[in-house]
RNA sequence: GCGCUCGUAGCUCAGCUGGAUAGAGUGUUUGGCUACGAACCAAAAGGUCAGGGGUUCGAAUCCCUUCGAGCGCACCA
């Protein structure tokens, strides 16, 4: 259990004593001038037991000054309860926790996790639009696993729609001899005549065309049905386009630290269709609606029209929802998770509002949670909706290039080895364009704006790098010393007491970004803490102080700020350099 | 038409399960390195939390309303 945990309990059991059958709620005071904690339920507590606020602030504070916790308690205004931690405590605290950073965490019950995010689309370049999600999702699995999750991930290809209609058209313009374009192709191999860079052109290319050609539209949508239903030739062709794109997919994502456990696709659930279908059939929730097969989701308490969920189009073809609860359908059989997380655009809420009425409905998911974490929509600079059809998108390849250009031009060569330059910068950058995106909270709109991510100083991603190796450096030069680094006893209560009190927090800060499932909370919380380090760092001159006692408590707490911050990095996907 | 977001400092964003004096970065002005690493630290200035009403001891936060911006509404994903 954590020190705050504990102290809310203890401060609870003193409510408790004082005879109120109800709880208070230990926060972070707003107001460091009276105290540094604060409890406010004493105004909460007047209407549930009609007695003056003030007159149970007073009851709650003789029990509080009992326990020794506190150096000082104290009333103010209506009602507030002012609390400042006595020293022991918090000394008490840094030997708790000291060798392990990990027991300044509160585990939760353990949960089996499915994540769905990432979303990349076979044969088309990962845009600066798959950023958000990729960022979100990742960083919501890390710290999950953090908390004592079992997490279960997949990037989810979209791997079955019309692009890849498009694309193999354009193969078969040309590359019109390919074996499997031949009359009575049998499934005999045969070697893809290009490669990954190829693929960058392909899809534009085709997509231009079948905008442009209706008839050539019309044939990219025929060849993405028969690719559907198992044909033998456009299934052998996209396997192979498949590889080649997810290899390069891959590469980005693993430079993003995103680690999927599976590079599953849409195409993984064709094989459950039929049968799902079957069963729905046998479970009365089909029904035909102008051609297409349907499963109506409207409930009585609706205020808002629901269309329903179309499975099969009127052309036999497949959609996003048949393809999405199948593989509702497939993962319980498969894994059988507690809770399923989406993360994608929260312009498809209404999408998975219909998949998931539709997946209970027929009985899929009997004690699985099902959640659609929507992120914010990427704008362009002028704060309109950013196209990803119109072409002119930036992919992710190249907006990374860019931030890593602005930082190996930064990078001091008197510190930075030649041969780890080019590591050195692209860890930067990756930090640079990583914290960036994961400062705002989840939902909030993003406007792409490439300033914001090249920027190096200030709140950013290199600040943090900096910081942290910068401790390092210092622990180094004390290890060369033969420092031990076991031995915390002076509180000098200056900007040291502030670190604490910050490290403190941590739990509460990592419960509530897992409750609103967005990492943002941990970002400005890495920021606090660093900063209010860095503020310690500067006021003293911590090797080469003469108390001995003193210089070893300072080293402990430095080693504590970077440890902590090398496991907030960790849930961010961030990786720390040696030097910078 | 129905539904969902959002409007906070010049700019980019936090804060929203109601708490006391609304925060950060950046930009502007200014101070601090013959270095425990200045990609740092310190200070100043900058706000009618879009407007109005309501609930409450207390509202940026909850409710209603007006204005403004964006998004979604069955065979795209």
């Amino acid at each position: 259990m954590s020190k705050f945990l504990s102290l809310g309990k203890q401060i609870n059991e003193a409510v408790k004593r004082c005879g109120f059958d109800d709880e208070v709620t230990l926060s972070i005071s707003n107001r460091p001038d009276l105290g540094e904690f604060q409890i406010n339920d004493a105004m909460r507590f007047a209407k549930i037991y009609h007695k003056n606020p003030v007159e149970i602030a007073n009851t709650i504070k003789e029990e509080l000054d009992k326990t020794g916790l506190f150096k000082e308690v104290s009333i103010a205004g209506a009602g507030f309860i002012n609390l400042t931690l006595s020293d022991n405590v918090l000394v008490d605290f840094v030997n708790e926790i000291k060798d392990d950073v990990n027991s300044n965490i509160d585990k939760m019950e353990a949960k089996t996790i499915f994540l769905d995010y990432g979303g990349a689309n076979v044969a088309k370049a990962l845009h600066v639009g798959h950023l958000r999600p990729a960022n979100i999702g990742e960083g919501l699995k890390r710290l999950a696993k953090t908390l004592g999750h079992k997490t279960i991930s997949d990037v989810h290809l979209g791997d079955s729609g019309l692009q890849a209609g498009i694309v193999m058209l354009e193969m078969k313009s040309r590359f019109p001899d390919l074996p499997c374009f031949k009359e009575g192709y049998n499934g005999e191999d045969f070697e893809l005549p290009i490669v990954k860079e190829d693929l960058k052109e392909i899809y534009p290319t085709g997509s231009q065309k079948a905008h442009e050609d209706e008839a050539l539209m019309e044939e990219a949508r025929k060849i993405t049905f028969e690719l559907q239903r198992d044909n033998k030739c456009y299934n052998t062709l996209w396997n192979k386009i498949t590889a080649l794109s997810v290899a390069d997919i891959k590469e980005t994502y693993d430079l993003l630290n995103c680690d999927f456990d599976l590079y599953e696709g849409e195409r993984d659930s064709f094989k459950y269709i039929p049968d799902m279908l079957k069963d729905l059939e046998n479970k009365n929730l089909l029904t035909k609606s102008e051609g297409a097969t349907v499963i109506d989701i409207k409930q009585d308490t609706d205020t808002k029209e629901m269309p329903p969920v179309i499975l099969v189009k009127s052309d036999g073809a497949y959609l996003y929802a048949t393809t999405d609860l199948a593989t509702i359908k497939e993962r319980m059989e498969r894994f059988n998770p507690d809770e399923i997380w989406y993360v994608t655009d929260l312009r498809q809420s209404l999408h998975f509002e219909q998949v998931f009425r539709a997946a209970k409905m027929a009985g899929y998911v009997p004690n699985t949670e099902l959640r659609h974490l929507g992120n914010g929509t990427l704008n362009g600079p002028d704060g309109k909706p950013f196209k990803t059809r119109a072409g002119g998108v930036m992919s992710l390849e190249e907006l990374i290039k860019m931030i890593y250009d602005a930082c190996y031009s930064r990078i001091n060569d008197d510190i930075v080895e030649a041969s780890k330059k080019e590591d050195t910068a692209m860890k930067i950058a990756l930090a640079a364009l990583k914290y960036a995106d994961y400062l705002p909270y989840r939902e909030t709109d993003y406007i792409f704006d490439i300033n914001k991510f090249t920027d190096l100083d200030g709140k950013t991603g290199p600040y943090l790098l900096y910081s942290t190796i910068r401790i390092k450096s210092l622990l180094n030069k004390a290890s060369e010393e033969n420092f031990e680094f076991n031995n915390y006893s002076i509180l000098t209560n200056k900007t040291d007491r502030e670190v604490l009190l910050t490290l403190l927090q941590l739990p509460i800060i990592l419960n509530r970004a897992y409750e609103s499932k967005s990492i943002n909370e941990v970002a400005e919380y890495i920021y606090k803490l660093t900063s209010i380090y860095n503020k310690f760092y500067s006021e003293n001159r911590i090797l080469t102080e003469e108390n001995a006692e003193l210089k070893a408590s300072w080293l402990v707490l430095s080693k504590l700020v970077y440890n902590t911050n090398m496991m907030l990095l960790n849930i961010m996907g961030i990786n720390c350099p040696e030097k910078m």
